[in-house]
DNA sequence: TTGATAGGCAAGTTGCTACTTGCCTATTGT
DNA sequence: ACAATAGGCAAGTAGCAACTTGCCTATCAA
């Protein structure tokens, strides 16, 4: 579950193609090669980005679909929102929370 | 930087430590290593979690202080607070793009 | 001082992970 | 039909990371 997220997230390279489908969301396998050798001058074969695309997206953190001879992978960004806040204590309150017992 | 901060996650051990750090703050070594034995029945060694401290605290999610023979470790979340705001976008549209001009 | 406690250093082993290579299927354009 | 495009599957390799083992230093209590 979360410990899916946090392997994913542990790789540079998965971490730049989250970026890239931050930058443009919806893109093929393909469009996310040529962007990551084109911006960050990775040289990655295509299978090496097709698996972390698949370790990306059994963390839930991608989705696909399908059409046609294309496969688009868009981004999820819901397992990010909670991961963290096991650590950060009720207080250091800089997002909105509960509005429950403001001290 | 933020790169330590992901491999230092990684690792569910470093998250347990985590957990325990949060939930009593400025355990020493050993009182760590009790911790995971009883609570999570972690079989490891001393050096073990020794070198999963030293990781957590050149990620910087780790600040210790020694008197005498103890070695206190006091927790440090500022590294999480703004290491995945990167991927949440300010508009929370999941709607997804069309892709690029298909050659 | 002696022994017990708290921790550190370094080399070695094992297992996982990122990446490659080679071949295969499916869809689309001409 | 045929070739090009988009992607998938599987086995193999290299490097790293987690963990162990053995020995060492430092502090405190008796």
């Amino acid at each position: 579950m979360a410990d899916d997220v946090f392997k994913a997230l542990a790789d540079p390279t998965r971490r730049r193609i989250l970026d890239e489908l931050t930058d443009r969301n919806g893109q093929t396998l393909f469009e996310i090669c040529g962007r990551l050798v084109a911006k960050h001058g990775l040289g990655l074969s295509r299978q090496a980005v097709s698996q972390h695309l698949a370790v990306l997206e059994t963390a839930g953190l991608l989705v696909t679909r399908r059409e046609g001879r294309y496969k688009f992978h868009d981004l999820n960004t819901d397992p990010l929102e909670h991961i963290v806040t096991r650590w950060l204590g009720p207080k250091t309150s800089k997002a909105p929370q509960t509005p429950e017992s403001t001290p």
